[in-house]
RNA sequence: GGUGCUGUGGCCGAGUGGCUAGGCUCAGGUCUGCAAAACCUGCUACAGCGGUUCGAAUCCGCUCGGCACCUCCA
């Protein structure tokens, strides 16, 4: 905890200097997914950005309680026939409950999260689990006199709110005015817009038309909470009223974490996070990868490279470290080169790593580690640049083969120093598993029987049979299997593709 | 139309006033029976035009692109 640790923040828009509220704990409140499709790898990234930052505080030594929510009554589609539940509107067409229908995609999103080496929160509550919570709260805002109930819906009233709080439109940059002004023209008819006093307001409770599979009892009849409430519920409920950090994908900043903020402050009095983060866009051929677009990549396709726009597949790792390739506050462009060239950096990489523990150690080192070391904190301190981090890295690499190949020489101290970091900071921070490491037994077993083989081609190599020596080399290359002559002998590892 | 972000070498992607990341690709080299791998070396870019400055990719202005949000979306 020793590191300063910058963060930018989404209100103010700058980089801001992370002083917990009650150090040593940490509230972190994150925008799960909402569970009525398949996670795409847009939605990814940002809980990977959210999982770099959980990790690195984590290391840094805070106890971080890390809630991410699952939104299971999901939110209302704009353009279904008086504005229908997606969760509900898949169940119907699929003929299923609507809880099917959250276990399922519920389910799989857990697998994506582990594939790609995501810690799992402390918390992760569903919308459908604290019903109770948002009932309260919207209660509570109607005693405010914030909100007010019109047909069994309850609406939100931003012109009262924002005469009161003066904030609305604070964190995304938007003047009320400007917003009804465009709300009039060339905008969809949201279902109850004649409901709302003004076209600004948005539901924090709404009537459950006769066919809405989910539904609650509530004191304004049967319904279900609004777009935005569960998320005020579930923060101030696990986090409490003030806590330190709030984080989403960039495209939630307006409306729902505007909404958020003005729930929680009409209810509580406090606008809840003290810092906003926003992950970027992945992107694909400069256009964002999202479910409307019809370009999201599922992640299995990816893994498979089964994706038409795909020549090959990309193991989880490789994606993640990609993705960590470029800074959260950027948008990401994904491609096969830009893969492919993650790919091999990664390789080289882990390759390094995978030497550490063989270096032996030298009177001195040529090169300063001691200062390396803090040039890898500060990049991730500067608002978690693990672009500049894994730069280091790669310098990182650099240097430890040259002292593999005695080219460079390195102190006692700083190589059981760099023996433990490196793999701390590739493993708990970036979040980076070996994935060669298979099963411990088989791994023996293969060992054993690629030494043999070696030994057999070496054995050839010695006699000159090198038609003899070629024939291995090159089945074992079909097999995926390759062999790499070295002063000290020949190694072997599996190819990527 | 409004708001905001952005335009970096063949590709990806950092960098915010001088010391000008990093990866991939490509070229040359070392090593090797030959390859592969590894390593070394090379490739010096900041959309255009103008301005501020001793000095700008970095600040300001204009022009031209791109993107996002304004409507469910991470």
């Amino acid at each position: 905890m020793n590191q300063d640790l910058f963060l930018y923040n989404s209100i103010g828009g700058q980089k801001v200097k992370f002083e917990p509220i009650n150090p040593p704990f940490v509230g972190m409140y994150v925008c799960g997914p909402t569970v009525y499709s398949d996670v795409h790898l847009g939605n990814c990234r940002t809980f990977l950005t959210f999982d770099l930052l959980y990790r690195y505080l984590t290391h840094l030594g805070y106890k971080v309680r890390y809630v991410r929510n699952i939104t299971d009554a999901g939110h209302l589609e704009n353009d279904a026939d008086a504005g229908e539940d997606k969760i509900a509107k898949k169940a119907r067409l699929e003929e299923l409950e609507p809880m099917e229908i959250v276990q399922r995609y519920t389910v799989g999103f857990r697998h994506v999260m582990g594939l790609f080496n995501m810690l799992p929160p402390s918390i992760e509550p569903t919308a459908t689990g604290h019903i109770v919570e948002q009932i309260e709260m919207v209660k509570k805002i109607m005693e405010k006199g914030l909100a007010y109930e019109v047909n069994g819906s309850v609406y939100f009233d931003v012109i009262k709110y924002q005469e009161q709080f003066k904030n609305y439109g604070e964190l995304s940059g938007r003047k009320i005015d400007e917003l009804i002004a465009g709300a009039g023209a060339e905008k969809r008819t949201l279902e109850g817009q004649d409901e709302k006093r003004n076209p600004v307001d948005f539901a924090i409770w709404k009537k459950a038309s006769p066919y809405h599979i989910m539904r609650w009892v509530s004191p304004w009849g049967e319904g279900f909470p609004g777009w935005h409430l569960e998320c005020s519920a579930m923060s101030t409920k696990y986090l409490g009223e003030e806590f330190d950090i709030h984080g989403g994908g960039m495209d939630l900043k307006f409306p729902h974490h505007e909404a958020e903020i003005a729930q929680n402050n009409a209810c509580c009095n406090h606008g809840g996070p003290r810092i906003w983060l926003h992950s970027n866009m992945l992107t694909v051929n400069g256009k964002r990868m999202g479910k409307s677009e019809g370009n999201a990549f599922l992640p299995e396709e990816l893994f498979a490279g089964s994706h038409p726009l795909l020549t090959k597949g990309y193991s989880p790792m490789t994606v993640r470290f990609f993705m960590l390739q470029a800074h959260y506050r950027s948008t990401l462009d994904f491609s096969n080169e830009a893969l492919h060239a993650a790919e091999k950096g990664f390789k080289r990489i882990t390759d390094a790593v995978n030497l550490l523990a063989s270096l032996k150690s030298g009177v001195a080192s040529d090169f300063n580690w001691k200062q390396w070391e803090s040039e890898v904190y500060a990049a991730m301190n500067d608002d978690l640049n693990s672009p500049v981090a894994i730069a280091h890295l790669f310098e990182a690499a650099k240097r430890i083969n040259s002292i593999s190949e005695g080219k460079e020489s390195v102190s006692k101290e700083d190589l059981e120093r760099i023996q433990y970091f490196i793999p701390v900071f590739l493993q708990d921070v970036l979040g980076i598993r070996n994935e060669n490491m298979a099963a411990g037994n088989e791994e023996n077993t293969v060992d054993g029987l690629m030494q043999l083989i070696i030994n057999l081609r070496n054995e050839a190599r010695f006699r000159k049979d090198f038609q003899t020596s070629d024939i291995i080399r090159d089945s074992l290359k079909e097999v995926g299997i390759q062999l790499k002559d070295g002063k000290e002998g020949t190694g072997w590892e599996k190819t990527t593709s």
